[in-house]
DNA sequence: CAATTTGGTTCTATATTAGAACTAGACCGG
DNA sequence: CCGGTCTAGTTCTAATATAGAACCAAATTG
């Protein structure tokens, strides 16, 4: 099989991304550490993965700059996992995939968890996409300049 | 190995988005329809996947209702796989992805292509979150109400 | 109508994954 | 400070998924 292809070279962002946090539990390990989990022992009761893979997981997270570790805050001598500025700037990641399972995952009717602004505790609004000079943008309204290619 | 974990059921948004379109694949694939790629020969050269992995992958996504087929745009007898309303409504997850990749994983100076609005040529905006009265909202400033608790 | 292109399917070797079993160090009760 | 237990892993194995090559049929091209 060779290796799993990397994208890590790539010239679009979008597969970059992806390399580092594509496959199957990185971003939920680095949504439940958006939630609070820490400890090694609630990654792995709280996401169902196996303890070998969630070793694997974080020591790659870590390497790549998206976790880091930290003396454990109760004052025990174990360590936590807590997000880099790299990892907690992916939270808005995490929330389009939430808006789009909201939108397009659940029956009418069928109950979801919410993300809400804590101050109020109503939900959050809407991602939206915005031009340089603040329209709204849709997905025809935009195209991928390549590398290389003239502006304008 | 039992089954590869199926997080189909879950209360978290997340889970279940990352559940469609949460492998190494998916996403690339997805990147490529809003790119405007849409014959199989065109992913399969544009992305290096193995025939078979593509074949699949296409087939998952159809099933899911990313995507879907249309006779050829050029008058041929193939196939075109372009996206569903479901999968363009994904738009705001790769720009979030690309939006993150830009910040993290080039270093300064080096190239990769950039997002534009097509009415100006000019790169978009960044995504900002904002609570329901519009104020910009940190990841700090928000947290996931489960399912059944209490509003408020 | 022969050659080539397109769009797959099938096959096999290798990589990845899940899960169980095992281990070492921290913590806890006495 | 001693034995038991909890935490945080590592190691092992079996099953699944993936990459890549080989194969194939229909559509298109010359």
């Amino acid at each position: 099989m060779v290796k799993r292809v990397s994208l890590a070279g790539a010239d679009c962002p979008v597969a970059r991304a992806l390399d580092v946090i594509g496959d199957w539990w990185s971003l939920l390990i680095i949504r439940d550490a958006f939630d609070g989990v820490r400890r090694f022992g609630e990654f792995q009761t709280g996401l169902g993965i196996a303890k070998g893979m969630l070793a694997m997981r974080l020591r790659d997270l870590i390497e790549r700059g998206v976790l880091e570790t930290a003396p454990a805050s109760d004052g025990s001598a174990y360590r936590e996992y807590i997000l880099t500025e790299k990892g907690r700037s992916l939270f808005l990641v995490i929330v389009a995939l939430r808006q789009w399972g909201e939108d397009h995952l659940y029956r009418p009717g069928e109950r979801h968890s919410v993300l809400v602004d804590t101050a109020k505790g109503d939900a959050v609004a809407r991602l939206e996409l915005r031009s340089g000079d603040g329209r709204v943008l849709g997905w025809n309204e935009t195209r991928v300049r390549k590398v290389g290619e003239e502006a304008g």
